[in-house]
RNA sequence: GCGCCCGUAGCUCAGCUGGAUAGAGUACCGCCCUCCGAAGGCGGUGGUCGGGGGUUCGAAUCCCUCCGGGCGCGCCA
C-alpha cells in the first residue's frame, strides 16, 4: 500500500511538472508512513514539506496542488491536508477488505516477501566455547540470532545458521585440567586444583562419565571416556564432546538449530591461518617489532596496531578470527551477520580491518554485527546470580525449566538488543494481560476456540461466503482490526531491514490488544450467517497473522491454553 | 583517560532512521459477565523524553557538551 501511494504521489508530481507549476528537476525524496492517530487517516506523506523549498511554494499550497493532481483510486476514500502540510490518506473500505482477502489467501505465507531474492546470508550466533552450559547471555544471543535468521528467511534470503567454537585454546586446556582434577577427586578449594579451573558442578559429571567409560555423541562424532585420569588429551576430547552435547541439548530445548558448526582448530589443520598470514604479509600491511609480527590495523581505523604472531610463537586470537571470516567470504556469503555479546565489540573494528588489509574485494562494512547487551535475571525483586549446575552464572536451561521455552524466547528477543535486559521470572510465569507472551498466545487460543464453537452450534464456517460478505464489517472496531492486521508485512520488512526482531514482539502485543477489543465488541457466533462468516473471516485472518508473527519469534501458537 | 551502548510515566518498556497533541503494560481510582475463554474489555490519574546548548519549517530521534549507569580498552579468547 505504501508503494502504491508513493506511486500515486509521484504521478501527481509528474503532472505538476508537465504543466510547469513545479520545476522538473527537484529532488523527490519523501516518506510515506502509518499515521499515529486515526484522525490523520491511515498513511501520511511529508512530500510537500520536503519539496516546498525546491518547488518555490508554501508547503500547504504544494500539498494542495499535489492532492488536486492525484489520480482517482478506489483504494483511497479521502485525502486531507493537515498540519504544516502533511498529505493524509484515508483508505476506502474496499481497500481494507482487500487486505483481509489477501491475508486469508496467503495464510502462512503472509508477511513473506522476496526482497532477499534468494541471496546467501549467514548468521553466526551463540558461538559459545564448550567449557560449560550456556548462560542467559548465550540465550539472548540464541533468541535474537535465530529470530534474525527467521526474519531474513521470511524476506527471501537463503540463510545459513552457523556456530563457531574454539576446541583447542587455553580455555579448553583449563577445561581438561579441571576435568582431570575432578577425576582425581580434587575439588575447587583443594590443593592441586588448577588455576583458572572451571568450578561448576557440571565438571564433576563430565569427569564421572569419563571415568565410567561412557560414550557421548556431539557434532557428528562419538567420543568414549578413556577412564585414564593421566591422559590429558583424552580428557580434553571427552570434555569438549560432553559439553558440546549438553549445549546442543539446551539449544534443542530452546528450539534453535544450526546448519554448520565450525571448529577453530580446523583453521589451523587446513592451513587457513598460515595462508592468511602470508597474504597479509604479501599485501604489505605487516611489520615486525619486538620479535612479534604486527598488522597495521591503524590504516583501517583502529586506534592501535595489533600483534598477529607473538614473540614466543603462536598466533593471537584475532588471526584465526580473520581466517575464519575469509572462509565465510569464500563460501559465497555476500551477507554475514555476527550476533555477539557487546563485550566483544572491540573485535568488530579489528576483524573488519584485517579483512580490508587482505585486499581481496571484501566491502568495508562486511560483516555486519548485531551486539546484545547484558541480561540480568530477577526473581522476587532480587537479582538471581547463581545456578546449581554452573555455579557462577544463571544458565539458559534454568530459565527454560522455570518459565518455559516460549516465555524465555519471547522475553530474550522482545527488547532492543542495544539495551540491557532485565529478565523478570515472575512476570514471565504470569498468565494474564501483564505477560505479553500469554496475552498474544491467548489471542490465538481464543480464535481457535471459536472455531470449535462453530461445530458445537451445528454450524460450519463458510469461508467463501465470509469473504463475499466482508462489507458487512462496517463498524469502527472492524476497521481498526483490519488496519492492525494489514500492518504485518510492513513490520516484517522493517524488522528485517533494521535487524530488529523486537519490533515483531511489539507489534504482536499491539495486534493482540486490537483483537481483544474487537472481539469484545463483535460477537461472532450470531444467527445471521453472512455476518457470522464475515466476522470469522476477519478473526481467522488475525489468527493467521498472530501465528506467523509468533513463528518469526520461534514462539508457539497454541490452540488452547 | 579513550572507545561503544543505554538514560522516555513510580516500575518494565515501545516510539517505524527528523514529523502532527510523546504511547503501551503495570501500579492507583472507578465501571462491564443471563452472551463465543473475565486468562478479557472500557474510562480516569500519572511526563522539564537525564541537564544545557546547537542544526531547521519541525528534535525523544541528528551534532556538541556535561551528569549518571553498563561494557570494552592484553604478545588472553
Amino acid at each position: 500500500m505504501k508503494d502504491f501511494l508513493r506511486d500515486q504521489l509521484l504521478q501527481a508530481l509528474a503532472a505538476l511538472q508537465r504543466n510547469g507549476s513545479v520545476p522538473a528537476d527537484i529532488p523527490t525524496a519523501f516518506v510515506i508512513e502509518r499515521t499515529r492517530s486515526k484522525d490523520h487517516g491511515d498513511f501520511a506523506a511529508n512530500a510537500a514539506l520536503l519539496m516546498s523549498k525546491a518547488a518555490g511554494m508554501k508547503p500547504r499550497d504544494l500539498a494542495q496542488a499535489l492532492v488536486a493532481a492525484l489520480p482517482a483510486s478506489s483504494q483511497v476514500a479521502k485525502v486531507d491536508i493537515a498540519g504544516p502540510g502533511f498529505i493524509n490518506f484515508f483508505l476506502s473500505p474496499a481497500a481494507y477488505r482487500a487486505e483481509v482477502r489477501t491475508i486469508l489467501a496467503l495464510g502462512a505465507a503472509c508477511g513473506r516477501t522476496g526482497s532477499g531474492e534468494g541471496r546467501k546470508a549467514q548468521i553466526e550466533f551463540v558461538s559459545a566455547n564448550p567449557t560449560g552450559p550456556l548462560h542467559v547471555g548465550h540465550g539472548r544471543g540464541a533468541a535474537v540470532g535465530d529470530c534474525l535468521a527467521r526474519l531474513l528467511q521470511a524476506t527471501g534470503w537463503d540463510v545459513t545458521r552457523e556456530f563457531y567454537y574454539n576446541d583447542a585454546g587455553q580455555q579448553i586446556a583449563n577445561l581438561a585440567l579441571s576435568t582431570q582434577a575432578r577425576a582425581r577427586g580434587i575439588g575447587p578449594d583443594d590443593a592441586g586444583w588448577p588455576a583458572d579451573g572451571y568450578r561448576g558442578d557440571y565438571i564433576t559429571d563430565v569427569a564421572q562419565a569419563y571415568m565410567a567409560g561412557e560414550t557421548v555423541h556431539a557434532d557428528g562424532q562419538d567420543v568414549t571416556g578413556a577412564k585414564d585420569p593421566d591422559d590429558l588429551d583424552a580428557l580434553r576430547r571427552f570434555a569438549v564432546a560432553a559439553l558440546r552435547r549438553e549445549q546442543d541439548l539446551d539449544l534443542r530445548a530452546f528450539g534453535v538449530e544450526f546448519d554448520v558448526y565450525y571448529l577453530e582448530s580446523s583453521l589451523y589443520t587446513d592451513g587457513k591461518v598460515e595462508e592468511t598470514v602470508q597474504q597479509l604479509i604479501a599485501a604489505g600491511h605487516t611489520y615486525e617489532q619486538d620479535g612479534a609480527l604486527w598488522l597495521r590495523t591503524t590504516e583501517f581505523g583502529d586506534d592501535k596496531d595489533r600483534v598477529m604472531r607473538k614473540a614466543q610463537g603462536g598466533y593471537t586470537y584475532f588471526l584465526p578470527d580473520i581466517a575464519y571470516h575469509v572462509t565465510k567470504w569464500q563460501r559465497g556469503f555476500g551477507r554475514v551477520i555476527n550476533e555477539q555479546g557487546a563485550d566483544h565489540h572491540s573485535t568488530v573494528m579489528r576483524v573488519r580491518a584485517g579483512l580490508q588489509a587482505l585486499d581481496i574485494g571484501i566491502p568495508k562494512g562486511w560483516p555486519e554485527y548485531v551486539l546484545h547487551q547484558m541480561v540480568t535475571v530477577m526473581r522476587d525483586g532480587e537479582e538471581v546470580k547463581l545456578s546449581k549446575r554452573a555455579g557462577s552464572y544463571v544458565t539458559l536451561r534454568d530459565l527454560i525449566d522455570e518459565v518455559g521455552r516460549d516465555a524465555t524466547r519471547w522475553f530474550l528477543a522482545a527488547r532492543k538488543s542495544d539495551s540491557q535486559l532485565t529478565f523478570d521470572i515472575d512476570l514471565a510465569r504470569t498468565r494474564n494481560r501483564e505477560n505479553p507472551v500469554y496475552y498474544v498466545q491467548y489471542t490465538h487460543a481464543r480464535i481457535c476456540r471459536v472455531r470449535e464453537k462453530f461445530a458445537e452450534q451445528g454450524w460450519t464456517w463458510n469461508r467463501d461466503n465470509g469473504l463475499a460478505a466482508l462489507e458487512r464489517l462496517d463498524t469502527a472496531y472492524d476497521q481498526d482490526m483490519m488496519a492492525a492486521i494489514a500492518r504485518f508485512p510492513e513490520i516484517v520488512e522493517i524488522a528485517a531491514r533494521n535487524l530488529e526482531p523486537h519490533l515483531v514482539a511489539t507489534y504482536l502485543t499491539e495486534l493482540a490488544a486490537a483483537f481483544h477489543t474487537w472481539y469484545d465488541n463483535s460477537h461472532i457466533l450470531v444467527e445471521d450467517a453472512d455476518l457470522r462468516d464475515a466476522r470469522f473471516a476477519l478473526a481467522e485472518a488475525a489468527r493467521s497473522v498472530v501465528a506467523n508473527g509468533l513463528d518469526l519469534l520461534g514462539v508457539s501458537a497454541p490452540e488452547s491454553m
